[in-house]
DNA sequence: TAACAATTATAGCCATGGCTAACAATTAGT
DNA sequence: ACTAATTGTTAGCCATGGCTATAATTGTTA
């Protein structure tokens, strides 16, 4: 009982956990030399990583052999990747951003985004997939903005009509 | 003529950068302490960065005297500020956060958005204010829908009615 | 089972970027 | 002009988080 409670982790302690709750993806443990790959660190770097996440409760790992998460340590895990799957989801469907660098902005960002911006980009992607106003919906617009340069008819002609 | 050409600096070296722009502001060169209190950082850790900022060739300094950019420093601080203005926007404005927490989420993501997606916001807050829809524009209806945990009548007819 | 390959760990280095304590220069007050 | 306060620098410490080189363990296989 010697915690302090609301815990806040590094961007690579994150980064750790992260990775080794998508290896063990609901079945097996993570081995290190798995995390290394998906991480693209060496090994030896790994090990020191999982050492200090043992030593602070988050993961389980017997020398030599396998790393598991512990309840906090998925605890936490699960949360970076609903901060990860949130950013993504926000980069891809509502700037319209590929695929690959969505991943990778939500992979620095997750680390650095606050609460509250967090539960608005969740909004914000609820709202837009939840207001389904056909051609005239919200991403259309963006979209047509984004390839012409120039706001679609439906902005234009409201736009002018307010102004007189 | 031994430059890397369009290296990247790090984020601390960015918000050096970044501070020292916006002290000056135009006119006068900024002073050590003024940068401390600024970046909440104690002053021998700024006498360090801003020496190796001036090796460099970011800066430049004498020794108890002013810190200056250079137009090199210059070129990258603007950067740095023209990716916190567009994020600390985009936060207060489409997404409809404080100001307050708006610049702490800029602060922090301005080191690590991708050219790309910054591009995209800048678009998106474009989009959003060059499109003046009334009563049933898109921040209006977000923010309906933030308030009220609903979809706006607008949405929720429509929706309707595309799905009989 | 002995030896080799693959995996993991350890030791120790390095850069970054904070900090404190102590010292030096500058500026201001009298 | 002398001294005190302010400002800035230096020296040196610490934590983080990479790395390489080398050692240890495990597993495989002849």
């Amino acid at each position: 009982m010697k915690e302090k409670v609301p815990k806040g982790y590094s961007p690579s302690m994150e980064d750790y956990l992260e990775a080794i709750a998508m290896l063990c993806g609901g079945r097996r443990a993570a081995r290190v030399s798995e995390i290394s790959r998906r991480l693209r660190v060496k090994m030896p770097s790994v090990t020191s990583a999982v050492k200090k996440l043992s030593e602070q409760g988050l993961v389980v790992h017997e020398r030599y052999g396998y790393v598991e998460l512990t309840a906090e340590g998925d605890r936490v895990a699960e949360d970076v990747i609903r901060r990860h799957k949130a950013l993504s989801r926000f980069f891809a469907e509502a700037l319209d951003i590929n695929q690959e660098v969505a991943e990778e902005d939500a992979c620095k960002m997750e680390h650095v985004i606050s609460p509250l911006s967090l539960e608005r980009v969740i909004k914000f992607i609820e709202f837009i997939e939840a207001c389904p106003l056909g051609e005239t919906n919200f991403p259309n617009r963006y979209k047509y903005y984004l390839e012409h340069g120039e706001l679609p008819e439906e902005c234009l002609e409201r736009g002018l009509r307010e102004k007189e």
